[in-house]
DNA sequence: CACTAAACCTGGGAGC
DNA sequence: TGCTCCCAGGTTTAGT
């Protein structure tokens, strides 16, 4: 479920324990996940971690990034000295490499230590791609990207997709051309704490009601954020620990519980293949 | 152009 | 125990 937080926790991770490394081996295991040749980033050094959307980017010293986008069940762990053996929240990936292990990158320090970094995706829908550093946002998958929240995204841009729209809400928020970063989760959450209807016709919202849900987005993304994500699935953080936004999802996932504020039942219905929690009684 | 639906995959849970 | 069926969701592609 890796969205806006999730993939700016897995970008933190990368950017502590592996900038500044410098690739010494690839070995892939699943050759659909890695496209590119091994051989245009092995000697490379690891100079900076980039994210877009939910896309991520790693620039290499050679001129080469490595372009990944990790979907449902990608992960990224890392193994070295840095993390092993005390963290309470580990969630014990010390028998890595798995049946889930698709590209191995051993990594080496400046004075020498080897470490590794398991990239591992139990429905193999990611992707990681070698491209040029200055192809990368030309790239398909970044150059639809809309703007997203935190950097490009104002409100006027917002009020314009949302009047121009005859989409519901809900499925508008999880449109990556036009806003990059929310998912289903967020999207879930927002529209709840905005107390807006996620069936709702995006271009019926008033003015007032389109400024609620711009802040609800901000957030439930930083809560997310502060959180370390919601590792509901199978994502992890690059040190193998887990996120805890899981514990406090303010709708998703609670079809048939009780809503958190009013009591009543959440229900969950289908909107564009993917499943919507609501409170069809605080959210009009 | 807008929009929908299926495809890509595996694991986990329900029902039998 | 083990079978079938369904569901999870972020693109990506094919089709209307």
């Amino acid at each position: 479920m890796p969205e806006l937080p999730e993939v700016e926790i897995i970008r933190r991770g990368l950017e502590k324990y592996i900038v500044g490394k410098t690739i010494v081996g690839v070995e892939v295991r699943l050759e659909k996940i890695f496209i590119g040749q091994t051989h245009q980033i092995v000697g490379a050094r690891i100079e900076a971690i980039r994210r877009f959307g939910k896309g991520l980017v790693i620039d290499l010293s050679n001129g080469y990034s490595i372009t990944a986008h990790v979907k449902m069940t990608g992960q990224f762990v890392y193994v070295g000295g840095e993390t092993q053996g005390f963290h309470p929240k580990l969630v014990t990936y010390t028998h890595l490499p798995d049946k889930h292990t698709h590209v191995i990158f051993s990594l080496s320090n400046s004075s020498g230590g080897v470490s590794r970094l398991f990239y591992n995706d139990i429905r193999q829908f990611g992707w990681l791609r070698v491209v040029r550093a200055e192809d990368v946002l030309s790239q398909a998958f970044f150059k639809s990207l809309g703007p997203e929240p935190f950097r490009d995204l104002t409100i006027k841009y917002f009020r314009k997709v949302l009047a121009s729209s005859n989409m519901p809400i809900k499925p508008l928020l999880m449109d990556q051309r036009k806003i990059s970063g929310i998912g289903n989760i967020y999207a879930n959450d927002a529209l709840y704490l905005s107390r807006i209807d996620p069936r709702r016709k995006s271009s019926s919202l008033t003015k007032v009601e389109i400024g609620c849900l711009f802040r609800a987005i901000l957030e439930v993304l930083e809560v997310g954020l502060k959180y370390g994500g919601a590792s509901e699935m199978n994502y992890i953080h690059v040190d193998g620990t887990q996120g805890e936004y899981q514990k406090h999802f303010l709708v998703y996932g609670q079809g048939d519980k009780a809503c958190r504020r009013c009591g009543g039942m959440v229900k969950k219905i289908k909107q564009a293949g993917r499943g919507t929690f609501y409170c069809p009684n605080c959210q009009i």
